[in-house]
DNA sequence: CTTTCAATTTGAAACGTTTGCAATTCGACT
DNA sequence: AGTCGAATTGCAAACGTTTCAAATTGAAAG
């Protein structure tokens, strides 16, 4: 009753050999059935847990999956990490797998504690996220042929490896379509400076949609500012607003920026959406608070961190294999930010 | 130069056993000076990494630290999980641990979960965070004598364990004063029906501040909802709303309730603060959107964590200890939901 | 040149599991 | 009764590390 921890004590218990109650309890059929059966039993009485350090050890499987923390990032004002460590661990469990979060030390780069984590043997694949346009942790695990799974996608798609990412492209067609529809020819969009793919992959997105409607009437403007450059932001935002012609419809890359495209708007005296339609992407949960809500495509971030963790587990069983890639469609999320263009109301005045 | 995986193969380059090489690696004085560096020069030069799982067999120690993510809970509508995880990472890192998410497979119990974490010898204790009244999980992790640090306490202080939790009481006397201080005799005060110790802590606080003022005027109405029936929650604020005589300030056992009385007393032509104060606790995102502005304490999510994290370490370095503890002290964060009385105001313009 | 002792290094066991291969058991068939 | 083959079970090695106890080295002392 009192517990048998290791293979060997439950063998004893049984009157059988180690090798017996091991393959006993992994089902192997070479047992037979009946021993199965009062070997199993014998472990669920006895609380009989296998030691992960030794099966790892002579396994060289370690059950479980790496994903590195991003250095203080914008993570902690919202809930994208939140969402992503639980989607990715159920993803995991649901696979048998199990999630190790490495920190990065004061001074540490992440592709050293990365790099650290999987040397070790203390996961056996691993996941990242934020990927820049060339990311040198794709690189590094890509050479080094360790299973991993990318949130998000290299500018040079040459490279294949396995990905999921959100089809920002789609998201910011279907914004520019339906304020097209809303009478918007006018529009603008503020953007960060830095190099991240998926900064291409949405402007590309909305520019083609643009180019595919061909309406030489429609207008694009673009402002941009480094990404964690708060004032320099708002001032790109304020010159846009500014403008002898400004927009009727403003994009933000993502909400953080069409959240303070509200906020200098508003202070500026618009009305949103009277005077100025404003659209983001992302929907984080700032999005539903700030007034009037704003409108936006919810990345469904625990969506595809769940399918990241179960890609990666198969990675991780049948490598290697055809890179497996995987586009998640953003919701839509309509709120009060959007609305017709101002001129259609100007006309209906007149 | 193509590396040494295996402290063999790093004995067999340097011509010394093995014995030596993980000797020099630890630092063992035993060891000459000038073998040790040599050594360590040469680990370095081929990338040794030690393997973790054989460590971990021989030594005992998995050098992980275990959090099982509580089943869908409020934590994906805001920051408070990637905080904790942020700063529990951080403060096991910096004392040479590391991070296991272990997450509930569907149907599976928190607990079972964390008895097959802890049994498998997965990690070398963990941390159990949002503790109920009579928490199950401390009593088993006391019983087995599992270090572990609770974030949070039970309700009963007699069994001794070790905590660092959020001072509500403090937080709450607080708010009493400051809204007293305003002119406030009526207050109002919305909870939860369930066995939350915090609830206590908060509510106490609150009691025990009124009764050290020792004003008889002052006077106290209770809302009671259960926590994820919204519906409820909204019908009893309302009702606290509607009653004859109203509440000048009331206060949220945390913020997500405070920002529904914001809300509805919105919705019911009120004027925040002007008509009512609303304070709130734990500074959860939306509290800076909502209009306009709750002003809240914030419950340091991120320092309580990175606490929690060096003391579990330090409790499976130096097992057993006396039991410790700590209060976190939170910071109030003044926005605009809270003015002077109404009664204030009136009397002044008379 | 031997002895002694400290400084340094090494051999071998142990941690708990998996697994290739060999050994045993057992019933059935001759 | 002997033999064969299938069905079971067990032995022992291996995974990479730590660590106890023992062996070796080298220098100083006799």
């Amino acid at each position: 009753m009192s517990g048998a921890k290791t293979l060997k004590e439950l063998a004893g218990r049984l009157d059988v050999s180690i090798t017996t109650v091991s393959r006993a309890l992994s089902g192997d059929p070479a047992i037979a059935l009946k021993t199965r059966e009062r070997v199993a039993e014998a472990a669920r009485k006895y609380g009989y847990v296998p030691n992960t350090a030794a099966r790892a050890l002579v396994s060289g499987r370690s059950g479980f999956v790496g994903l590195v923390l991003p250095i203080r990032g914008p993570h902690l004002v919202d809930s994208f990490l939140g969402e992503f460590v639980t989607g990715l661990g159920e993803g995991l469990v649901s696979r048998g797998s199990h999630l190790i979060l490495a920190t990065a030390p004061e001074g540490e780069t992440e592709l050293k504690v990365l790099r650290h984590l999987v040397e070790s043997g203390r996961c056996d694949g691993v996941v990242v996220t934020r990927i820049a346009e060339t990311d040198e942790r794709v690189r590094y695990l890509t050479e080094r042929g360790v299973p991993f799974v990318a949130h998000g996608q290299l500018i040079d798609d040459s490279t294949s490896y396995n990905w999921i990412d959100t089809d920002g492209a789609r998201a910011f067609a279907e914004a520019f379509e339906m304020l097209y529809a809303l009478g918007h020819r006018h529009f603008g969009l503020v953007t960060i400076s830095e190099p991240m793919t998926f900064r291409h992959r949405r402007q590309d997105g909305l520019a083609d949609a643009i180019a595919r409607r061909g309406d030489p009437d429609v207008r694009l403007d673009v402002a941009t500012a480094p990404r964690f450059d708060r004032p320099a932001r708002i001032e790109a935002i304020n010159r846009m607003l500014a403008a002898p012609e400004r927009p009727t419809a403003i994009i933000g890359l993502f909400d953080d920026l069409a959240l303070t495209v509200m906020e200098e708007a508003t202070r500026a005296g618009l009305s949103i959406p009277g005077d100025l339609s404003v659209v983001g992407f992302d929907n984080i949960l700032a999005s539903a608070y700030a007034p009037p809500g704003l409108t936006t495509f919810d990345a469904l971030i625990q969506q595809a961190s769940r399918d990241i963790g179960q890609l990666v587990v198969e990675i991780i069983e049948q490598r290697p294999g055809e890179p497996r890639n995987k586009l998640i469609q953003p919701a839509f999320v309509s709120r009060a930010s959007h609305g017709p263009a101002p001129e259609t109301r100007t006309t209906r005045r007149n």
